[in-house]
DNA sequence: CAAATATATAGACGACCGTCGATGTATATG
DNA sequence: CATATACATCGACGGTCGTCTATATATTTG
């Protein structure tokens, strides 16, 4: 298990993430394996690190697999950007 | 050079910064050191990371170094994540 | 200048990570 | 059942990373 964080810290992981969560429906494996130059195994388990992480989520139907961004957890990771967030940043704002 | 989720993606590395960010006031190196089982290489190995990554800054006074969180770093990194955010939760927010 | 303290840098080492090709698993089609 | 397609898993390999000890670089004090 890894954390958001360090999920999204990979260059190639954060533009698989961004490729899916500009999507306005799920898309599938096979589309996010042709906009990049990795393999399809490459792409198999940076997904499966994003799932695990909770920014990703999948479902399947017949031979596809559709990944969609999770949106609990961008919204957990905000939080705990948030939480990041020095007190003097609230005091002045 | 390593990107903030980079940064934050080792354990070590986001305890040190949290230690950082709580602080009302910039915190000196030895001061970091005393919270970790780290050697004190170690621990300014990390700070670099974090500084290179924009989210802490320095400045020294005598020997020296106090530490501080560096709100704009925080700042591009909570907008970078309102990017990533899907089209659908802003729609639907 | 010598000694002590605070911090940074250098170099090394083991572990982890990203990547690949090969293979396994499941679903559809003929 | 045989074949094709979509995706996941396996095993391996080279590179990166986190950690350490040793050392360098100030800065202060006597």
């Amino acid at each position: 298990m890894v954390s958001a964080f360090r999920a999204l810290g990979d260059p190639a992981r954060l533009e698989i993430f961004r490729l899916i969560a500009a999507q306005p429906a799920p898309i599938c494996v096979c589309d996010v394996v042709d906009h990049f130059h990795l393999s399809q195994p490459t792409i198999s388990h940076h997904l499966k690190v994003l799932r695990q992480a909770g920014l990703v989520s999948v479902s399947r139907r017949g031979v596809w697999a559709y990944y969609a961004a999770n949106p609990h957890g961008l919204a957990a990771l905000q939080e705990s950007l948030e939480e990041l967030t020095p007190l003097r940043l609230s005091a002045a704002g």
